[in-house]
DNA sequence: GGTATGGGGCGATACGTTTCTTCGTAAAGC
DNA sequence: GCTTTACGAAGAAACGTATCGCCCCATACC
């Protein structure tokens, strides 16, 4: 069943059946049609391994992203993760690549049994040493998330300060005096959240009102919630995915009404539909990573046709919980 | 960076640095120790392609469904399907496996450029191509859901009919007597559930009511709630994943209180906290399917040490929306 | 002294493609 | 009639690994 076969039922050289399949070289379309219709009925399919082997390509992106824990995705943003996958996925299968969502560390040695024409690292750490691993292999790189000092080939991000000050904005707007900022610290683009609340509190002369925690600390953002009520915001802004649950669990056991007397504005996919709630848009992220890459991986060498970096856009639906009556 | 430079900056043949790095063939400690420095210091990383090519395995598995749209992935059943991918990513990688996402049909021939060591196929049609096809190059499949003709390797399912006797039982015994039954006809499962369904009026004696729908047409689960209301159940059973949004929109419209007026429950992952919920357990599919497919794949030849078939558990999480007061 | 025995190591082949180069032949140009 | 051009097709060399079988050299044994 290799396009040995194929040749001898063929009557041809193997050249002449490789040329035919993939539409190189001069043939004539009869001997073309013919080659094909011998392989087609023999059921020949081109060996991946052997092609792979042969031309450097395996048509196969990788996907990782830092994990916290043995599990290939991070639970505090699973459904921004498991959105970006999907539209990665979607995309690339568009593009002609299959994608392999793959951790960071694995205790078998994953990255080495898979050939990647190029991989997306979602939130890589400062200089992450799987990075620079990959790129001394000559794998092209695209982060998702702002890559730091590590050197890639591209990068999609949002804009987070930006988005930041649209949500303050708009509590602002619908009458909060005192914000409050519940915030993951170790959460992706946590700093880059917090510095833009900072900033944007400096900017209005009042002061900051923020708590963080560590998402991995089970319990944690429960009680970080409490904490941020009792300084008596008027308003909640809660930086990560599953802030809502926990300011609305914390809002209802002090008796607070949203939106009466706590506006609540939350970054997240909407979960809860009447939350007002800041999307990362994660599946626009993860086409635009795609298509970076692709970009990359078939100009090589040429100059980057697509721009390096993409600045994914931010939208917020507004809901009840912030909306005065 | 070939095994052959290692070969020739460690003075040895290209055998004994296979051997010493594979823990094969027998060497002295201080000749695969010598190899192993030297393989490191050149940073050699094998190449996944020639070893796949050499070995005819690659480490990779994949997975599809059946698609309704472009998308990889069904909307109606993202939370389901999204569980099952990431529990069947995490156990495939503790096994020594990548997992790969791709459709049953795409406009690139993907299936074709992509080296799988198996397939997990969800949901397949009867005698579904794919899975023939796969076969045929030599692909073990293990499916998930009943293959119902198609020959498979092994396959994993929930037990649809007495997961709807469990719900069924429930909600009668919190006092219902006139239980409709809201169906995707479309759906996965959804001819094991109606029948489940049907079987279990016939027993108590009590007329069926139900209603279907075409999940790929949009507005058509909102409209057959809004049908399945008018026959004036007490109580609803939503069969598929985002059922209950629709029938808790259908119950507003008609000022019914859910639970005074209407009990409820639905399949699905209970993304509303408030509804009782059905879960299939997508994580133990996922889960189960990759242990099952690894297993006919490592054992291949020798009998199936692993049962060839496994049945998922579901779990009933009784909330509110089906609780009288 | 001859021959088992076993440790240590290597040569060569196969895996199945793609592709570079070459080759023959027939038509066309002068 | 001889050279150019174009066409159609094939030969053979990679790509980088795993592995079968073989060889060589000590040491030990009878």
């Amino acid at each position: 069943m290799g396009i040995r076969d194929v040749a001898a039922a063929a009557g041809v050289s193997i050249t002449t059946v490789s040329d035919a399949l993939n539409g190189k070289g001069r043939l004539p379309d009869t001997t073309r049609l013919h080659v094909r219709e011998v392989a087609d009925r023999l059921g020949y399919r081109p060996s991946a391994a052997a092609r792979t082997l042969r031309t450097g390509r395996s048509g196969l992106l990788g996907l990782t992203t830092t994990m916290r824990s043995t599990e290939p995705f991070a639970l505090t943003e699973f459904a921004w993760f498991a959105e970006l996958v999907r539209s990665a996925t979607a995309t690339a299968l568009d593009l002609g690549y299959a994608l392999v969502v793959l951790p960071a560390s694995s205790p078998h040695d994953v990255w080495g049994n898979v050939a990647l024409d190029g991989t997306i690292v979602v939130d890589p750490t400062d200089d992450d040493p799987l990075v620079h691993e990959l790129l001394r292999r000559g794998v092209p790189v695209v982060s998702g998330g702002h890559p730091g000092s590590t050197p890639v080939y591209g990068w999609v991000d949002n804009d987070h300060v930006a988005a930041v000050r649209c949500v303050l904005d708009h509590l602002a707007q619908a009458g909060a005096g005192r914000i409050g900022l519940l915030a993951a610290s170790d959460g992706p683009g946590a700093s880059k959240g917090i510095a833009g609340y900072r900033a944007w509190c400096a900017d209005r002369g009042v002061p900051p009102i923020t708590e963080e925690y560590e998402a991995r600390t089970p319990g944690a953002g429960r009680a970080a919630a409490a904490r941020l009520l009792d300084r008596t915001p008027d308003a909640v802004f809660g930086l990560h995915e599953g802030c809502a649950a926990e300011l609305l669990a914390a809002a209802r056991a002090r008796e607070l009404r949203v939106p009466d007397d706590l506006l609540l504005a939350c970054c997240g996919e909407g979960a809860d539909p009447s939350v007002t709630s800041l999307s990362l848009q994660p599946a626009l992220a993860g086409a635009w990573a795609v298509e970076l890459l692709v970009g990359v991986i078939e100009d090589a060498g040429a100059g980057p046709l697509l721009p390096a970096q993409r600045t994914v856009p931010t939208r917020l639906s507004v809901r009840d919980s912030s909306t005065r009556r």
